[in-house]
DNA sequence: GAATCCGGTTTCTGAAAGGATACTGGTATA
DNA sequence: TATACCAGTATCCTTTCAGAAACCGGATTC
């Protein structure tokens, strides 16, 4: 039997570690709306109503619930107005706009990317 | 009426057009483990159940899965030896390849997110 | 001869995500 | 007076996500 795994175990553990960071960023990032609600609030403060009609197609609740969970991380800061009605406003953090880096990089791909399956599928009018 | 929306209307087009391919790219990306079998892929092409051995809790079912995903975005290569028993070996593409920099983004940001946790709740000691 | 490895698939679960609709109570608008 | 807006919550329902466990046939290892 010859050895060819010996390399390879260290390459597991330098894969391993690289791999942990990337990891504990999708735990908190997980989903389909948490980088788009934090894109726009990266366009400035917001209101409820003003994020859920920017952000096509997503509800009420899940809206809800995204924005508790990025309230706890810290990532978006939610601040109440005692006028009447209750005004209420969604704000990014400092902590929250560190994630530009990352955001940009997600939209430069995904732009490639849609080019990419343009091309691939030839170019079509839309209506 | 003091109209404050007038510049509004116009960030929202703008806001909305950004979010698109973040939108693009988080549709191809989605889930807990498209990325992290891509990072593991990065260090060099693998078997199956190398991959299941460096990314601690996938199951099989999500790992047959999630490849089958990848490979039909042309992320991942999938070829077959036929040894006996056969041989699967799994490689990243050209343009799988091309997710570096937003990888990157992502382990840089939760090595920050990590460090941030540890000085914000003391550094504990592990066993 | 028994156990293990390989690359998965199948079946059975429970948990979570996501959507539709209705509702609140105070305010402004028509 | 009736309607719509705001910032959500509550309820119900369906669809995915995800894991656990069993299983396959061929091959190697013990």
């Amino acid at each position: 039997m010859i050895n060819e795994s010996a390399p390879a175990i260290h390459d597991m553990k330098e894969c391993k570690s690289h791999l942990q960071p990337v990891r504990d960023s999708l735990d908190i990032l997980n989903g389909k709306w948490k980088i788009p609600i934090i894109v726009s609030l990266m366009f400035g403060k917001k209101r409820f109503k003003e994020i859920q009609r920017e952000i096509d197609g997503i509800t009420a609740k899940m809206l809800s619930k995204e924005l508790k969970e990025l309230e706890l991380n810290q990532l978006v800061k939610r601040t109440v107005y005692d006028s009447s009605p209750v005004t209420v406003e969604y704000a990014i953090t400092t902590y929250g706009l560190s994630l530009k880096k990352v955001i940009d990089e997600l939209r430069n791909w995904g732009t490639k990317h849609r080019n990419r399956l343009m091309k691939k599928n030839g170019i079509e009018i839309e209506a």
